[in-house]
RNA sequence: GGGAUCUUAGCUCAGCUGGUUCAGAGCACCUGCCUUACAAGCAGGGGGUCACUGGUUCGAAUCCAGUAGGUCCCACCA
């Protein structure tokens, strides 16, 4: 034997991933004789680098897949990645500008090209990192979100949605770079932390046929030539006589009404707001419920235009405007007065310029239309959410659900299948092809000289959601011509093997902020394609967090590189590091310390192996010294096999690696492995080694799951193993029955040998010195592990008879125990001691004793309980008269 | 501002429908040990008024109300 003492796992983890790729193991496809286990990977973005986030993610996903396939189903875990249309396109507007390309320079099909490169260049380096964690992923089946077949199933959805009147054109506030005129998503416009600090204006607005004013506050006064009207909130009591005037904007006099509306403050500013529907996300909203006028008097180079209607503003930038208005208004003795002010202010990540909210047409999705059911499955616990609180959020999303803009101003992403053919918003036509497009122009516009270069097709791409929405049933092809019926929208049931066995899914891991933005969405197409759930369970995952409670993130620079971690610490110990303290829905407080834990755990196994591999057989040998040992310890791992089988069911991952962590560390080393091992080079009995080694291959098997490289090692380190005979395969262990007598003969047996341990702690007497160990005659006997007893607590002579004096002294359950020590002993710290004990028991005894002579108690109270606290009376009883002859014979 | 949720040991969290010594676990900490599987270890040990206040109950960490503080989601101030 030249194992070492540290466990390696450098080697074995490589060599083993290698071999299950070649084996297959990973691979699976319908299998009748066997039920299916899916889980789909929430994909991440293609320019994805594996964050700790990720980590966690995916050692869940895995653990429920090897765990599944361990107990015999049909397990797939189907990996992919995302198109990720802003957070790529981003990316490779990036890498084209460091190389002197601007974006603007290039035409649509060039952009693609180059972003295409980039993609089979750069993407997907994610899916090889995932190999590192061990990931048993079926990775012929990778999908990604833009590939051709999805590509055409996000279109075909689309225009299914779009013919079912699911989707609309509708005007919506967006953000408007005027530099790149362009618009930008939200999440490319930034704002300076804390605010910027600008001029607050406040305008008097004469009142129509009245001398008087009403005053409002604003800092972009140039919009003022675009207000339709002013609001107050109707419990104002200074402007209830206002509503309903008119008031006239000025240098345009236009006359607008005054209205009332509970959006305004009445604490801000003075209550009173200007309402510019063209130019304001609120206002636009104002005006909706008031059927206001809206007036855009901004070109989108950012310049004001003639419907300003003043003559020497047509033509000028808007913050030229600014300053010219502000003169104007002052010299016009509209400008009251002006006050510095702090608020935020949006600029485009591209180019930095001052973003201008911008009304355009855009798509929506009705969503209170499409998603009840999706509503009622969750709410029904037809799909469970894991942990349950956020059954609430979800509730309450759902119930409040807004329209679901699904256009983007980019161009990597699926093209909005819409065709315009003339100048109006409404020419135009919604097809998957342009040829079918073209034959519907021609009809809807009645020219049927129309040419497909007379098409127009709309330039922005889908919502990146409204792709990876039909992950689950795209990933099996659901949309392919030969399984989707073009009469009702819906996948024939029936023709696709894989979704027919596969879907619904099993469980999805994910994390809970996109709980909207994807798993809500899936559901509904779940049940809007296939007409079921696109899963049962969602597990959701916490926040990985540095250790002073910051999210990790790329740019604060506190997350560490994963694989680097995995270098320093084996994806075994990494996987178990994150499982450590992370329950289901809370944030993870990240810690490398907790990745030491795993990697100590491995070695502790590797350490337990190596022991147990050492040991030569003696068939000679008889066994039954050991066999209270083998029996207690098949009871114990049974209740440990059940408590996992009972968070597991509850998705308390990490509490089923904790009971499996402490099965070993707290009984099978220290206690099992301790009672049976022979002496130094001694042999050991056949059936006791055979009794081991099968322990050791059922907790192997219980923490396969977790940690499967050192698993599979050990595994075939025990001895030679057949052709796919892998612990990957093997079957997951079933619990057999638990003797609790058993148990709790081996748990009084413990504490004595601790209580001996603690006596030669406390009296620096070495462990393995020879001491008597001496039982009072009134105690109930040791039973079946005294040998052990002995071994283990180097007392080679237990007798029986009084207190000798002189002696250390403890009590156990209601027996007493004493270890003569010779001089040794300070009796008086061994009466303080006792005394100490029976101080304690009878404030117990006190407690008891009040509780069952309170009537109301023993009336009320379900019998068990009042038995039991009767019973804990007695028990306390005894052992204080115990006690106390004990401290009498001391003197 | 609307909604959700949380507050238990130094840290991270268990504690299900009130009832066993219910006040727990892991880590951290302290003491002593390189004892032939393991110092990435072994043996032993200390530590909490269960956020606060009140209520319901024979009995509350657990149920109810209020207070304080934290977190998340949504909407966001002219």
């Amino acid at each position: 034997m030249s194992l070492s003492a540290k466990y390696d796992p450098k080697s074995v983890e490589d060599k083993w991933y290698q071999n299950w790729m070649e084996k297959g193991y990973f691979k699976s496809s319908p299998n009748p004789d066997k039920e299916p286990y899916c889980i789909v990977i929430p994909p991440p973005n293609v320019t994805g680098v594996l964050h700790m986030g990720h980590m966690l993610n995916n050692t869940i996903q895995d653990v429920l897949i090897r765990k599944a396939r361990m107990e015999g189903k049909e397990a797939l875990w189907v990996p992919g990645t995302d198109h990720a249309s802003i957070a790529t396109e981003a990316k490779v507007v990036r890498m084209l500008r460091e190389q002197g390309i601007k974006k603007g320079d290039l035409s649509r099909e060039e952009f693609m090209k180059h972003a295409w490169e980039w993609k089979e260049k750069y993407g997907g380096i994610i899916l090889e990192q995932l190999k590192k964690l061990g990931a048993s992923c079926d990775w012929d089946r990778t999908a990604f979100t833009m590939d051709d077949d999805y590509y055409k199933a996000v279109i075909r959805v689309f225009v299914d949605f779009y013919r079912k009147g699911y989707i609309y054109r509708g005007l919506r506030m967006i953000n408007w770079d005027v530099e790149a005129q362009t618009a930008v998503s939200n999440e490319e416009v930034q704002y300076e932390e804390g605010g910027e600090t600008v001029k607050l204006y406040s305008v008097q607005y004469p009142i129509k046929g009245e001398n008087i004013k009403v005053t409002i506050a604003t800092v972009r006064p140039e919009t003022i030539l675009g207000d339709t009207a002013i609001a107050v909130n109707p419990k104002d009591e200074r402007y209830k006589d206002l509503i309903g005037k008119k008031a006239i904007v000025p240098f345009v006099a236009r006359e607008i009404p005054i209205i009332a509306d509970d959006y305004v403050e009445m604490e801000f500013g003075t209550g009173c707001l200007k309402v510019t529907p063209a130019h304001d996300p609120n206002d636009y909203e104002i005006g909706l419920r008031h059927e206001l006028e809206v007036i855009d008097t901004i070109n989108d180079d950012g310049t004001l235009n003639e419907k300003c209607g003043v003559a020497k503003f047509v033509g000028k930038d808007r913050f030229e405007v600014r300053k010219e208005i502000v003169k104007d208004l002052n010299e016009g003795g509209y400008l009251l007065k002006e006050e510095e002010f702090t608020t935020r202010i949006g600029r485009s990540e591209r180019t930095n310029s001052i973003i201008e909210p911008k009304l355009s047409l855009q798509w929506f999705i009705r969503m209170k239309e499409v998603s009840k059911e999706a509503h009622r499955s969750v709410m029904e616990d037809e799909i469970v959410l894991h942990p349950a609180k956020f059954k609430n959020t979800y509730n309450h999303w759902m119930e409040n659900v807004r329209d679901w803009c699904i256009s983007r101003q980019l161009w990597w992403g699926q093209r909005i299948p819409a065709y315009f053919y003339g100048e109006g918003d409404e020419d135009f036509v919604v097809a998957e092809t342009t040829e079918e497009a073209l034959q519907m122009a021609r009809e809807q516009s009645g020219n049927v000289d129309l040419q497909s270069g007379d098409l127009n097709q709309d330039p922005d791409v889908l919502d990146t959601w409204a792709s990876s929405w039909l992950f689950p049933i795209a990933v099996f092809n659901g949309f392919k011509d030969e399984y989707y019926n073009q009469e009702n929208g819906k996948i024939k049931p029936g023709t696709n093997a894989d979704l027919d066995y596969y879907y619904p899914t099993s469980t999805l891991v994910t994390a809970p902020e996109i709980l909207f933005f994807w798993v809500a969405r899936m559901i509904i197409a779940g049940f809007e394609y296939m007409g079921e759930k696109p899963f049962s369970d969602v597990y959701l995952t916490g926040i990985v967090r540095d250790k002073i409670g910051r999210k990790m993130s790329k740019s604060l620079g506190n997350s560490p590189d994963p694989l680097e971690l995995i270098e320093q610490y084996s994806a075994d110990g990494v996987r178990t590091g994150m499982l450590f303290s992370s329950p289901a829905g809370n944030d993870l407080p990240f810690d490398v310390k907790l990745c030491e834990q795993g990697r100590n755990f491995a070695n502790k196994i590797w350490n337990a192996f190596r022991l147990i591999n050492g040991w030569e057989i003696d068939e000679s040998l008889s066994s039954e010294d050991n066999a209270i040992a083998v029996e207690w310890f098949q009871s114990k791992l049974s209740g440990a096999i059940e408590e996992v089988e009972d968070h597991f069911s509850k998705f308390r991952i990490s509490d089923a690696l904790m009971t499996i962590y402490k099965l070993f560390w707290d009984d099978f080393a220290p206690w099992y492995l301790e009672m049976i091992k022979p002496g130094f080079e001694q042999p050991i009995d056949k059936a006791t080694f055979k009794a081991t080694t099968g322990y050791l291959e059922t907790i192997l098997k219980l923490l396969h799951p977790f940690m499967p490289f050192i698993t599979e090692e050990i595994w075939h380190s025990m001895k030679d193993r057949q052709d796919g005979d892998s612990i990957m395969l093997a079957a997951w262990p079933v619990a057999s029955e638990v003797d609790t007598d058993k148990l709790k003969a081996a748990s009084t047996a413990f504490e004595i040998i601790s209580q001996v341990r603690n006596v030669r702690s406390s009296k620096n007497i070495p462990p393995k010195e020879p001491l008597t160990l001496v039982g009072n005659p009134n105690n109930s006997g040791l039973g079946d592990f005294e040998g052990f007893i002995k071994k283990l607590s180097h007392c080679p002579e237990i007798t029986s008879g009084e207190n000798p004096g002189g002696a250390a002294n403890f009590v156990v359950g209601r027996d007493e125990f004493y270890i003569p020590l010779e001089g040794s002993v300070d009796l008086d710290q061994e009466k303080e001691k006792i005394q100490k004990e029976i101080d304690y028991t009878k404030g117990f005894l006190a407690s008891v004793s009040k509780k069952l002579s309170n009537e109301r108690f023993v009336n009320n109270a379900p019998p068990a309980v009042v038995e039991n606290e009767k019973k804990k009376q007695e028990d306390a009883e005894a052992k204080i008269k115990a006690l106390e002859e004990s401290l009498a014979k001391l003197g």
